[in-house]
RNA sequence: GCCGGUGUGGCGGAAUGGCAGACGCGACCGACUCAAACUCGGUUGCCCGAAAGGGCGUGUGGGUUCGACCCCCACCACCGGCACCA
C-alpha cells in the first residue's frame, strides 16, 4: 500500500506516523483527565460499542465524531471527559459460544481485545485509565444494587401479562425491542405473544416525566429524536368513565379521548383475551359462550401482524350482557372484539360509531345504530348554546340536514370539531366545551374523572438467558421475594462448565443447582434464586455515571463526580438508540435523582445522532455487503488520519452516507498537501507575524473565528471545507511571498491546530516539523484578532430589480449616498436601466445597491 | 390515517432574506514521464455568443418583499416514526 508513498515522500509515512504519535500519546498519558484540573469541564461521550468483533465503519465515523468534540474542547483549553468501555453482556456472545461450544467470556474479552487495539490504531483520544465493561462483576455487581432500589421503591415489581416472545433467541422481549412489522429488533423472527409471569421497571410512572422533560431538549438533540420518543410515549387526555354493568357489581369503566361524545355511545366493546370478558361471559348463556369461546380460540390464532391490520374486517360477538350509560342511563350491550386491545387503557371502549372511524366499521359490519352527536357542519362560535342566524336573511338557521354525511350512510365517521347535537344538557356546546362539561358532570356524580392514557408500557426487564446481570432476588419457599442482601452483591454468574446454554425457553442458570439453591436471607430455610438475567439495556442506562469513578468498589458512582461531570455534554451515537436506550437512560437518571443522587433530571444535555455508513445498495455497510470497505482494510490502506477526515467530509454528520462518497485517498492527498505546506515553512517559530502577507493573515484570522463556530455547531464537513481553504490560500501565498513570510508560518500552524481535530497524527508531525513541542492537541485554539476580521475593502454588488449588474471594490466605511451614485455611474446598470424609471433605491453600505425599476 | 423531515450541477454538499453552487469528487485539457501511475496547473450549472455580454436556473404552482434556495399558502415526490392506542 506504501510503495508509491515511500519512493516519493519518504517524510510523509502515514503508517510511521501514527505508531510515533500513539506510543508518545501512551506514554505521556496525553488524554488522561484528572478531576483536580480547574479548567471547565466537559464530557463527550460515545455510546459504547458491543464487542461483536472488530470494529466496522459505523464505529469509524460515530467515534470519529465523538473525537473532533473531544479534540476542540481540549484546544478551547478544557479539561475534556472522553472515556470508552464496552456494553459486552448479551445474546450474540451467547449465541456464538453455543455454536462454537466456546465460553461467551472468552468471546467476548477476546473481541473486546481487538476493538480495543482498533481505537488505539484509530488514535482516539480515550482516557484508557476509565475503561469498563459491564460483564464485569464489578460493574454489574451495582446493576444488582439499582435493582435493589428499584425494587425497594416499587419500581421493579413482577406481573403476569401477554408478553412478547422472541422463538429463536427463546426469550422475553421489551416492547421497545419488537420492530413496527412484528418481527424481534435482534433476530427478525416473528414474534409471538405469550402470557408469563416477568420482572419489569415501572417506566410508566415516569411517562409524564419522560415526555415533558423533553422539552428541555429541544434544539440540543435531533428533533426527529425528540419527536420520536414523544410518539412512543404516546400520552392521551381524556376521561375515565364508569359504566354500571347490569348484574354486576363493580361497574367497568372505559378511557375516551372523546367524553364529549358520551350520548353518541351505542354499545361497548372489550378485548376478547381480557379478564373482563372471560367474567362477563361466564354470566351469560351457553350459547353465548360458546360463540365467544369460538371467537377468542380464533383471535388466538392471529398474528400480531394480522391482529394489527387496520384494513381487517371488523369481527366480534356479543356478550350478552348491558352497560348503562352514566350519564344518558340508556342500556348499551356489550361486545367482544378484537379491535380493542386488552393491554391499552382498560381493556374496553365506550362505542360512539357516528364519531369514531373502527366503531363505525365495527357498527356497520353488525348493524349497530349510529347517532351523530356533534354537528360537524355548525361553527364553532363559544361555549355557550347561542342560535346561529343565517348572515343573509337575518333568520335562525335550521339544524343542518345531516342526512348527506350521515356515516350510517357514508361509512365516514364524524371526527371533527362541531356543535353538539342529541346530547341533553350539553346540545350547543363545542367539542372542547363539550369534553370539559362532561367530565364536570361525571365528577359530579362520581361516575368518571378526567383521566391519562399513554401509549408506553411498563419495561420488561428480565431475559431467560445466561449472559447477564443476575437478578438479586431470592425465592422463598412461601413464594415471597426476598431481596439479595447488599454485603452478598454481587451475585457473580456460575461457570459455564456443565451449564446446557442453549434456548429452551427458561434460564440456563436454572439449572445451575449450587447456584440456584441458596439459603432464605430471613431464616434459612430452602430457597431459589431467581435464574433470569436482567435485559442488557439496564446496564447501558447508567454506566456514564460509572465512567466517573470507575474503579470505586463502594458505591455505584460518586455522586460529588456525577455533580462536577454530568450530565453528559455531548453524546454521539446512532439513531437505532433513538428510543430504546436513551429512553431507558432518561427513566433511570430521573429515578437516580429522585433518590438524591444526581441533581440533574436529563443525562444527556445534547444528542449527535450520526447517520449510516450505507453501500452502493443503500444497505448498511456490512460483512457481507463488503465492497473492499472494512474498517481495518481502510486503516490498512489509507491511514486513520485520512479515513476520519473523509469520513468528517462525506456530509452533515446527522445525514446517511454512502461509502462510494467517501474519499479516503482524497483525503490522504489533502493532508499530503498540508504536510508539505508544514515542511515548506522556513520562518523560525519565533518570526513576528504581523510582518506577514495581511491577506493570508485575514485568512488565517476568519479561519479561527468561523471554524469555532463550525466545530460547536457540529458542521464539521464544513469546517473541513474551511481548513482546505486555508491551506488553498497558504499555498498560493507561499507561491506569491515564498515560505519565509511570516504569515506563513502563523497560517500553517493555525491549519495545524485545526487539522489536529481531525488528522491528530498528521497533526503532531506537522508541529513538530514547525519547531514546537508536543503535543498539538493542547496547543490551544488561537484567538482570531477583531482588527484582522474587518476588511478595509469590500465587494459591492449592485441590482437592477433584484439582478445583480456590477460588482464595485469599495472601501468598508463606505457612505451610502457615495455607494449610491458608484452604483449609478456604473455603465453595466446604466444599460440595464435603459429607459426605465427608477422608482426606489436601496442602499445597504458596503455591500449592496438595489435599484428597482418601472416600464 | 396521524406526526415529523428532506428536495440545490454528473455526484457528496455549501449558502437561512442580499454575488446560488463554497469545498471536494468525477470528467475534460495541459505539464512532468519513453509510457503509465502518482503529483502539479487549468476548465467545468444549462443555453445563446468569437468575445463583451445576455437568457434560464435551487421539486411544482401561487404569494409576501426593492430583493426569496431561505419566509407564507397549496400541491408533488422521497425518507423516517407511530398506527385498530379508544
Amino acid at each position: 500500500m506504501t510503495d508509491a508513498g515511500d519512493q516519493e515522500t519518504s517524510d510523509y509515512d502515514i503508517q510511521s506516523i501514527q505508531a510515533k504519535w500513539q506510543a508518545y500519546w501512551e506514554a505521556e498519558g496525553t488524554f488522561v483527565t484528572r478531576d483536580d484540573d480547574p479548567r471547565p469541564r466537559k464530557y463527550v461521550l460515545d455510546m459504547f460499542p458491543y464487542p461483536s468483533g472488530d470494529l466496522h465503519m459505523g464505529h469509524a465515523e460515530a467515534f470519529a465524531f465523538g473525537d473532533i468534540v473531544a479534540r476542540y474542547w481540549r484546544q478551547r483549553g478544557c479539561n475534556v471527559l472522553h472515556p470508552i468501555g464496552w456494553d459486552s453482556f448479551g445474546l450474540p456472545a451467547e449465541n456464538a459460544a453455543i455454536q462454537r461450544g466456546a465460553n461467551p467470556v472468552t468471546w467476548t474479552y477476546d473481541n473486546i481485545a481487538q476493538q480495543r487495539e482498533s481505537f488505539r490504531r484509530y488514535g482516539v483520544s480515550f482516557d484508557w485509565s476509565r475503561v469498563l465493561h459491564t460483564s464485569d462483576p464489578e460493574y454489574y455487581k451495582w446493576n444488582q444494587w439499582l435493582f435493589l432500589r428499584l425494587f425497594e421503591r416499587g419500581l421493579a415489581y413482577r406481573k403476569e401479562s401477554w408478553v412478547n416472545w422472541d422463538p429463536v433467541d427463546q426469550t422475553v422481549l421489551a416492547n421497545e425491542q419488537v420492530l413496527a412489522d412484528g418481527t424481534s429488533e435482534r433476530t427478525g423472527a416473528l414474534v409471538v405473544k405469550k402470557k408469563l409471569t416477568q420482572w419489569y421497571f415501572r417506566v410508566t410512572e415516569y411517562a409524564d416525566r419522560l415526555l415533558d422533560d423533553l422539552n428541555q431538549l429541544e434544539g440540543a438533540w435531533p428533533s426527529r429524536v425528540l419527536q420520536m420518543q414523544r410518539n412512543w410515549i404516546g400520552r392521551s387526555i381524556g376521561a375515565d368513565v364508569d359504566f354500571v354493568i347490569e348484574g354486576r357489581d363493580e361497574p367497568v369503566t372505559v378511557f375516551t379521548t372523546r367524553p364529549d361524545t358520551l350520548y353518541g355511545a351505542t354499545f361497548m366493546v372489550v378485548a376478547p383475551d381480557s379478564d373482563l370478558a372471560a367474567e362477563l361471559v361466564a354470566g351469560s348463556s351457553d350459547e353465548v359462550r360458546m360463540a365467544f369461546e369460538a371467537y377468542l380460540e380464533r383471535t388466538g390464532r392471529l398474528t400480531e401482524i394480522e391482529r394489527q391490520d387496520a384494513e381487517r374486517p371488523k369481527t366480534g360477538v356479543p356478550l350478552g350482557r348491558w352497560a348503562i350509560n352514566p350519564l344518558s342511563g340508556e342500556r348499551l350491550p356489550i361486545w367482544a372484539a378484537d379491535y380493542v386491545l386488552a393491554d391499552y387503557g382498560h381493556g374496553a371502549v365506550m362505542a360512539v360509531p357516528a364519531h369514531d372511524q373502527r366503531d363505525l366499521d365495527f357498527a356497520r359490519e353488525f348493524d349497530l345504530p349510529v347517532r351523530v352527536v356533534v354537528d360537524t357542519t355548525a361553527p364553532v362560535t363559544g361555549a355557550v348554546p347561542v342560535i346561529v342566524t343565517d348572515p343573509a336573511t337575518g333568520e335562525p338557521m335550521q339544524p343542518v340536514d345531516l342526512a348527506e354525511i350521515d356515516p350510517a350512510v357514508t361509512g365516514k365517521a364524524l371526527a371533527g370539531d362541531g356543535r353538539l347535537i342529541n346530547s341533553g344538557p350539553i346540545d350547543g356546546l363545542s367539542k372542547q366545551h363539550a369534553i370539559t362539561r362532561v367530565i364536570e358532570l361525571l365528577e359530579e356524580r362520581g361516575t368518571g374523572r378526567a383521566a391519562k392514557n399513554y401509549r408506553l408500557r411498563d419495561w420488561l426487564i428480565s431475559r431467560q438467558r445466561f449472559w447477564g446481570t443476575p437478578i438479586p432476588i431470592i425465592h422463598g419457599a412461601d413464594g415471597e421475594l426476598v431481596p439479595v442482601p447488599e454485603d452478598q452483591l454481587p451475585i457473580v454468574l456460575p461457570p459455564t462448565d456443565g451449564l446446557d446454554l442453549k434456548p429452551k425457553g427458561q434460564s440456563p442458570l436454572g439449572a445451575a443447582t449450587d447456584w440456584v439453591e441458596v439459603p432464605d436471607p430471613r431464616d434459612g430455610s430452602p430457597a431459589r434464586r431467581d435464574p433470569d438475567t436482567m435485559d442488557t439495556f439496564v446496564d447501558s442506562s447508567w454506566y456514564f455515571l460509572r465512567f466517573l469513578s470507575a474503579t470505586d468498589d463502594t458505591r455505584a458512582f460518586d455522586p460529588a463526580a456525577a455533580e462536577r461531570w454530568a450530565p453528559v455534554d455531548q453524546y454521539v451515537g446512532g439513531v437505532e438508540h433513538a428510543i430504546l436506550h436513551l429512553l431507558y437512560a432518561r427513566f433511570i437518571t430521573k429515578v437516580l435523582f429522585d433518590m438524591g443522587l444526581v441533581s440533574f433530571t436529563e443525562p444527556f444535555s445534547a444528542l449527535l445522532n450520526q447517520g449510516m455508513v450505507l453501500g452502493t445498495d443503500g444497505k448498511k455497510l456490512s460483512k457481507r455487503s463488503g465492497e473492499g470497505a472494512t474498517f481495518a482494510g481502510q486503516l490498512e490502506e489509507h491511514g486513520a488520519d485520512a479515513l476520519r477526515l473523509a469520513l468528517a467530509f462525506a456530509g452533515p454528520p446527522e445525514d446517511n452516507i454512502h461509502w462510494d462518497d467517501v474519499r479516503p485517498a482524497a483525503a490522504a492527498r489533502f493532508l499530503g498537501r498540508a504536510f508539505r505546506l508544514a515542511a515548506d515553512v522556513s520562518s523560525p517559530p519565533e518570526a513576528v507575524w504581523q510582518d506577514g502577507d495581511l491577506a493570508l493573515r485575514r485568512a488565517t484570522h476568519r479561519f479561527l473565528a468561523e471554524g469555532a463556530q463550525l466545530a460547536e455547531s457540529l458542521k464539521f464537513n464544513v469546517l473541513v471545507a474551511r481548513l482546505m481553504e486555508l491551506s488553498n490560500a497558504i499555498r498560493r501565498t507561499v507561491e506569491s511571498q515564498g515560505p519565509a513570510d511570516p504569515a506563513v508560518r502563523e497560517a500553517v500552524e493555525v491549519l495545524t491546530i485545526g487539522l489536529s481535530l481531525f488528522a491528530p497524527h498528521t497533526a503532531e508531525e506537522m508541529w513538530e516539523r514547525l519547531g514546537h513541542a508536543p503535543s498539538v492537541a493542547t496547543a490551544g485554539w488561537r484567538r482570531p484578532d477583531p482588527a484582522l476580521l474587518v476588511e478595509d475593502t469590500v465587494t459591492a454588488i449592485v441590482q437592477v430589480n433584484g439582478k445583480v449588474r456590477d460588482r464595485l471594490e469599495v472601501p468598508a466605511k463606505i457612505a451610502d449616498a457615495e455607494l449610491e451614485a458608484l452604483a449609478r455611474a456604473s455603465e453595466n446598470v446604466q444599460r440595464a436601466i435603459g429607459e426605465s424609471q427608477i422608482v426606489k433605491v436601496i442602499v445597504r453600505a458596503p455591500s449592496l445597491v438595489n435599484i428597482a425599476t418601472k416600464g
